[in-house]
DNA sequence: TCGTTGTATGCGTGTAAAGTCATAAGTGCC
DNA sequence: GGCACTTATGACTTTACACGCATACAACGA
């Protein structure tokens, strides 16, 4: 039995939900952010340093992951020091990396044996 | 170790490849059609049936599906029957909603300790 | 309090993708 | 072959959001 028994259809408004949650994911840029904090908490100034990014999109970037809990922050004076609960987004990604591999895997074996 | 080794960043082709994927599902009409596939084969009909989409709507939903491989379809006569391959979106989702469980818990611990 | 530094936000632009309509392409039946 | 039915696709409009710039706001030090 999973997210919603068999038979019935999640609500529009989990659907939405859900669906708000893996488009956090959906961006390279936010991935990007939580790869970095993966290592270790980071100020705004290192990210904007490792990305590239603007000051003010990292900005908003990171107050989408910590509106969904992704993210937390604790000040350090005037800066920012922020960190990730990267174990929820690892343990997606490994799942799709998984995914991937299975696929390659066949489309491999296929090549193969043609 | 996860999804790459902690120190190292992933390539940038492969954040692309991840949220791509998870675009795919941060679209409610894409995890609309996984769920009612999830119940079992249908056809093109019945989707649109069940959901209310247009089908040129649905026709494209599925083919975006289909080349990420959770939807796959059979010939009957003229008309295609989809099946879903939701194993992977399942354990996604699950992972999703237990973290959304916890989150809600907390700020009800909170509320109530306040 | 004022200046400095660091972060958030209003605004504008550009682009990607949703969603619809009309139509083409494919499939089976006569 | 032509005809009915199902799915895919080109063209289009609309919407959502990334991203940067300028600027407002917050926190510390002199």
């Amino acid at each position: 039995m999973g997210v919603a028994g068999p038979g019935s259809i999640p609500s529009p408004e989990l659907l939405e939900e859900f669906s708000q949650f893996f488009r956090l994911l959906s961006e390279p840029a936010r991935l990007q952010l939580l790869c970095h904090l993966r290592q270790g908490s980071a100020d705004v100034a290192s990210l904007i340093e490792a990305t590239g990014f603007s000051q003010s999109h990292i900005s908003r970037q990171l107050s989408q992951l910590q509106r969904a809990g992704l993210v937390t922050c604790d000040r350090d004076g005037v800066r920012l020091i922020y960190r990730a609960d990267t174990e929820l987004v690892e343990e997606l990604c490994e799942l799709v990396q998984k995914r991937m591999k299975q696929r390659l895997q066949q489309q491999l074996d296929q090549l193969q044996t043609a």
